[in-house]
DNA sequence: TTGTATGCAAATAATTTGCACCAAA
DNA sequence: TTTGGTGCAAATTATTTGCATACAA
């Protein structure tokens, strides 16, 4: 589990993330099924990160109504990453989604203790960002930072359990 | 491949990576192996980024004088890393690794097209880094900053491509 | 001598893909 | 009707692991 309890609230948009999907289908003459439209209200029911896995779980069983094959829901994750639905990226070794359309761009503060992910923002990192870009002849489509360490609630339990093993 | 041309210079250090190894193993009670000893010649003689793919393709084959197995390999690479000798991280779904010991921290950017590694070094980035997580109360234990997009290189060879589609 | 390390092959784990069948447009 | 989509199972890929044997300390 990577769910955060600290996310960004959604910034107001003027199409629905399944209207937006729609207009992606049609300008590529794609299709608009059962398991797309099931998928895109699963998916944006999540507030957090989530993995193919995990939400295959919360997902109906074979058999169920509703049920989507695994091979289809990696499949349609991709697509609504090419959509500009969701960002992907990669966290000891699994892909991780979250939301990206009508979310604000962020980047993440990662537990190593408890795996939660933090997001925050930062108008220098971006601004930073473009200076390096433009300084080495680079032109941007985005970037990953991914700050590691122990968070406050984690790092409080250690200093605890090292008190107790002195005990 | 990530090669990248454009790589930083060796700090100077009071250990090579050989020493340093050494007292690693000495401290765990851990081995000294001809396994050992020779990967680490080998690894230290890149001097930018690889897989562990690359790197067993460039050693001995199976019946060959120095013949690593693949398992010792990926087993070495990740007590490297927690030697501190190597970094290691996550690229298109592989674990890329780039030496640590001796090597001034930095991050990277990252061209889509010819996958191209290049380094870069900001301050202004570590400070912000320390920042955002104190602000968070969070305990940092190091981060990863890849910027992607197109590098120079690839960029002219678009425009030129773009040119020539049009005649 | 006493564990550690290694090589081999098999096991994993997370995706991806081939293909026959199904269903939007 | 036509072509893209889906489910299923098999294939892939990168890595890890179990285990018998080899070897450093």
């Amino acid at each position: 589990m990577t769910n955060s309890s600290e996310s960004l609230e959604p910034l107001s948009v003027s199409l629905s993330p399944q209207e937006r999907f729609e207009e992606y289908l049609q300008t590529r003459g794609l299709r608009q099924t059962n398991q797309r439209k099931f998928l895109i209200d699963a998916v944006f029911q999540e507030h957090d990160h989530f993995d193919a896995d995990e939400l295959i779980d919360r997902l109906p069983r074979r058999g169920e109504k509703n049920y989507v094959s695994s091979a289809t829901v990696y499949r349609t994750l991709r697509e609504f990453v090419d959509a500009g639905l969701l960002k992907s990226f990669q966290l000891d070794g699994r892909t991780v989604y979250e939301l990206d359309y009508g979310y604000p761009q962020h980047d993440h503060l990662y537990c190593t203790v408890c795996r939660q992910l933090i997001e925050f923002q930062s108008r220098e990192l971006m601004s930073i960002r473009d200076d390096v870009a433009s300084e080495k002849g680079f032109r941007v489509s985005g970037h990953r930072m991914i700050i590691q360490g122990i968070c406050r609630a984690c790092g409080k339990l250690r200093r605890k359990k090292r008190k107790q093993d002195l005990v």
